[in-house]
DNA sequence: TTTGTATTCCGTAAATTTTACGGAATATTT
DNA sequence: AAATATTCCGTAAAATTTACGGAATACAAA
């Protein structure tokens, strides 16, 4: 959606395409060389960041909306996306917008009642993806984007600093009970690639050889014979994902602590 | 809602008070004596035993809509309620319904467009109380309700099998991660009363003297002083929730267990 | 070839938590 | 006083989690 017609459009006919008082709104954690990102957009005229939020079809099952609209953002498919809350409750999620304020941004005329100006409420899902491998896109009202450190988020719009907030916390406790890490790490990765991993998305020190101990316990990863060479050091044994036990956790959860 | 006219007018205007395409459908959980149960209404015309839901108002922020839906049905205030899911997937959830259908069994003429037949997704929220203090509300809609056990709940309208599915698997993981048993039991009760509590929510055995321990040892519950004579056998002493542990568990969570 | 550097690899003992389990105590009724 | 029904308590074994340091090795530089 870029040229001025497709805005034109979606802008005045969005509401036949889209459902309206809904928004799907995904916090995109971006895993790279030991960094925890997410993928904020600068929205013009609002002038601020914010999610790179979505809108669902009308006929179009809500699961696969989250996908779509991750997709046409960062051209991922097949990763892990879950909803984890609906927001619904901030004064920014009760208030209607003005139609004059939005004419004067985006020098666009539109009417009153119209969809975009309406009560929304956000259905909150968050994503992990490694954003070495991310290409993101921008349309015309999200100009720019930034992955920005998890310890470092900016203020945004409305009420989604807190969109952001439980995500991080549902990400963190969800590590707990649920295998992480399949789309993150190279198909055969060593074991401090994985534990960095973790560590970086909790946020905390887990003990080195307690967290291996504990995955290849639990059998969700093993050891392979082949080794990597990297740098004037011994080299590492590589790993993977044991897929049928990863599959299995993902679906049953686990139970344990690191 | 319950007079022609009101019915009429809820048909008719209730797109100009609630917000269409969403519902809440909350999952209602009953226990007393050892009997974990739901509360289903039966709906006329569908004529089949659904949830008992309600809509957004305009202006109503989301979880004050979720208690206002609950209290409407159960009079109760006050209660364990807790959002968990959005279903919008199922092919229920895509389908538009017929005017015609509904005016063939509602008696009420309404336009083809009626906000009423438009696609819906459903937020799932689940509580917990005591059935033995609820009164139970029904209106045009809803003619007839019934408690059902949880082991033998019927075949439900749309989808909402699988709310109530994962309503239950929700409310017993979550049981291993926040207490329970507030507004359930009485204000002072015996280790036997929380012990069947827990063990009918989990569906599963849990020997006694364990439970108790984990239970004093997280500082959840205290031993009173007095007993409570109930029987031709030894008196059980009074048990009493810690509500500064209590309240602190439910917002931090704990990581155990039984 | 040797030496230095950076990183990986491994295992055990102690502490804690979880599990399993049975017999004595006691309030009431007969 | 005896019978009945239920509560109460504690310990030992098993399992899990935690804490922790020194030898091995791949490469680069001398």
């Amino acid at each position: 959606m870029n040229s001025e017609e497709e805005v034109n459009d979606f802008v005045k006919n969005g509401h036949q395409q889209y459902l309206p008082h809904l928004s799907i709104d995904p916090v995109i954690f971006g895993y790279h060389d030991q960094q925890l990102k997410i993928l904020l957009h600068k929205w013009i005229g609002l002038d601020g960041w914010g999610l790179p939020g979505g809108f669902i079809r009308r006929r179009e099952p809500l699961s696969q909306a989250a996908h779509r609209i991750l997709q046409e953002r960062t051209g991922l498919e097949d990763l892990f996306l879950q909803q984890f809350h609906v927001f619904g409750d901030s004064p920014y999620r009760l208030q209607e917008r003005s139609a004059r304020e939005f004419t004067e941004k985006y020098g666009l005329v539109v009417e009153k009642d119209n969809w975009l100006f309406e009560r929304t409420l956000s259905i909150g899902y968050f994503a992990l993806v490694d954003y070495s491998k991310v290409s993101v896109r921008t349309d015309f009202f999200t100009t720019d984007y930034r992955w920005w450190d998890i310890s470092d988020i900016p203020p945004l719009l409305f009420d989604q600093n807190e969109v952001v907030d439980k995500a991080l916390a549902t990400l963190r406790l969800q590590i707990y009970h649920q295998p992480i890490g399949l789309n993150l790490l190279p198909e055969k990765f060593t074991l401090s690639e994985i534990h960095s991993l973790y560590e970086t998305i909790l946020g905390k020190e887990l003990d080195q050889r307690n967290f291996a101990k504990k995955l290849v316990s639990l059998g969700l990863i093993k050891k392979l014979a082949e080794q990597r060479a990297i740098g004037p050091h011994r080299s590492p044994y590589l790993y993977q994902f044991e897929k049928d036990a990863y599959e299995n956790a993902l679906k049953q959860g686990i139970v344990h602590t690191y």
